[in-house]
DNA sequence: CATGAATGAGTCTTCATTCAT
DNA sequence: AATGAATGAAGACTCATTCAT
């Protein structure tokens, strides 16, 4: 009785029930899809009621823009902290970009599930747009920075960092959707290596057997 | 009696009233998305009664599982045609694939949205898996078997033609992706370009410069 | 058997469907106020399903606007077609006038409450303010015209027809206003009989004793 | 402890904080209309915190008659103090009652959008017809007492102090709605005009040039 | 007295599907 | 084959009221 059962207190902070309901968000749109994701779907996974949702998110979409947001920075996230390192050199910094796309935390099946179908309904939200636009360009711009220093130190001829950078994200973004939709014949592993390997052969001095990584 | 001709008949085909639905299917999952399509949207798109889409299509999920295997089977003939001409090359043939991912007809932005629509919904429902995996395995299959030849005859080491198969496919997928997403920034030719310069790195010998290629 | 028993037709034309729930909206106005009108309380009355209201008039909005329109227009119907006749005097044709507004027909305890739910509501709809001051305008210039003939007519001095004619707009607002809050004291008989000791008193020649009146 | 004073105390008497709630009440009704106004929008008005409306007025009901009462009793202690000065004649005292009526304080916009709102709610709401039911009777029978002694006293021939009284009533409330409907039409100057034209028709001698008034 | 998060019934609106003509 | 009015279930959103703090 001294101990203080708090139960489940009747009130909580804002912050921790949006975090509630955007994590039922995802959950909902794992099961459901989008258009089969509604305010009741995500309001009884998070065990809350229908009104709570609407008195934080003065909307449906809101709620679906903060959950791809949160997803969106989760990711950003993941790979610009391993970035910061110092001591990192160019292409061990771009491999800990791709590392990171592959990680089991980023892509998992809930998660991709969650990503393609905000891209699908991405042709008629610009809102969505604008939220995957920002990290994206962010990380596309963090790439082609990081080739570039590898191609000018390793004097590569014929290779332009902003192609590359293209490449390797349409590389993440075309084994996610495949890990998705066929997953007994793309794996994560075997993604991760066909990466790394396109990586080799474009950059064999940094890439390649020999060279130091991570 | 003899001259009175009406403009449309009344009664027409069913093969090209079904046409004429699905047409009109693909043209408001492009202005619309797919949850925003309905019936309604469906049919005033094509000019004809609410009705006569249910008598054609039993349900609205026949119809759109119909307007995704039309998109597919189209995409199929596509390349198929082009590979059966027997004069082809391996590499001439993967070629052709490649060209046609990257034909103004096949990844129109209009068909773009579609496709990404259907992919979101993919997790969702089995009978669009079922269409996209048909011809998706279908066209894995048949890069993978053109990568073995090639590989064969050119004594590439170390280079297994499933992973390099997986690859294109992804380039393809992630490239259609970034086209839908960033327009300005991925370029069909540009993304034609890059798998190119992908294929030519993986098999110098038989898509560098001097390959006898289409 | 061969009489054919219509029964009760399941898809009847358009316009008679829109009568149906505006004389259903007006019952429902009647009953619980606008507020307090709901489209399942209308459809309820109507006898009709939910969809149906909406598959009508597009929004709530518009059913109520509708439902103005139609009272307003009733009115006006009933007092311009009696000033059509030609034979009448300026002060018959005012005479008409003052006995629509207070005929049992048009200020029934039913429609005063209806129009009174909407004078209520107008301060905050446009719409509303728009088709109420549409008739209102055209009864008030009417009885200007007429009053200005009157007046010519009968020289009376210091009498503007403006002044008398919102003068008589007002005490019939007014009446309807206080028939409908207290209808214990306000009659209709005597409401009317107070309007026309007014005009007696302002134009003794024309409606006083010994004048010509229907 | 001696000097600090909290710029707005935590607690304040109870009578003050349903002031503060009646007019932001007023004022909600002023722009939303009373089916538009919430207890939200109440007290954001007030810049008060949902449960202590609710603690001071036990519903929302109750607040809105609370809202009608205070409007109701501001409005006869406007011209109940007017009239109580002894000196005054009849005519004086009526002609107070008609100037109160068209006061600036008393007929501003927004109190005719409030009384205006509450008229249309009324055939619903009992309280509300309790309310200015008692205001409304007060007022008409103070004014047919005073018509009453003007009449006794000029010898007016056929003229009824209850008609007279009726009428004044009608007119007042109905140059309110047309000036609430119709302002740049009905002005507060003119609508006076017009009922001091009327008593003067009806009373010349009390009412009319010569007489003796305020 | 005071706060504001939480509840859930009630409303409007949408839409796939049906069916008499 | 073809029409389009009609249905009713389902969803987003609102809001008076409650209550733990």
């Amino acid at each position: 009785m001294t101990v203080e059962k708090k139960k489940k207190s009747r009130t909580e902070p804002p912050e921790k029930r949006k975090m509630q309901l955007i994590d039922a968000t995802l959950s909902s749109i794992d099961r459901y899809g989008i258009s089969g994701t509604t305010m009741t779907s995500v309001t009884k996974i998070a065990g809350l009621s229908m009104g709570l949702a609407n008195f934080h998110f003065k909307t449906k979409d809101a709620l679906l823009e903060e959950t791809l947001r949160h997803l969106a920075e989760e990711h950003r996230d993941h790979w610009a902290r391993r970035i910061e390192v110092a001591e990192l050199t160019p292409a061990q910094k771009v491999l800990e970009i791709v590392n990171a796309q592959f990680h089991p935390e980023i892509c998992s099946r809930k998660k991709l599930r969650v990503w393609f179908a905000f891209f699908g309904a991405a042709p008629q939200r610009k809102s969505y747009r604008a939220v995957t636009a920002r990290i994206d360009s962010e990380r596309l711009a963090a790439l082609t920075l990081l080739l570039g220093q590898i191609i000018a130190h390793g004097e590569y001829e014929n290779v332009r960092p902003e192609g590359v950078g293209r490449t390797l994200e349409s590389l993440f973004d075309g084994f996610w959707l495949n890990m998705l939709m066929y997953p007994e014949v793309f794996s994560r592993e075997d993604s991760l290596s066909q990466v790394t390997t396109y990586l080799t052969a474009t950059f064999p001095g940094d890439f390649g057997p020999g060279a130091q990584l991570p």
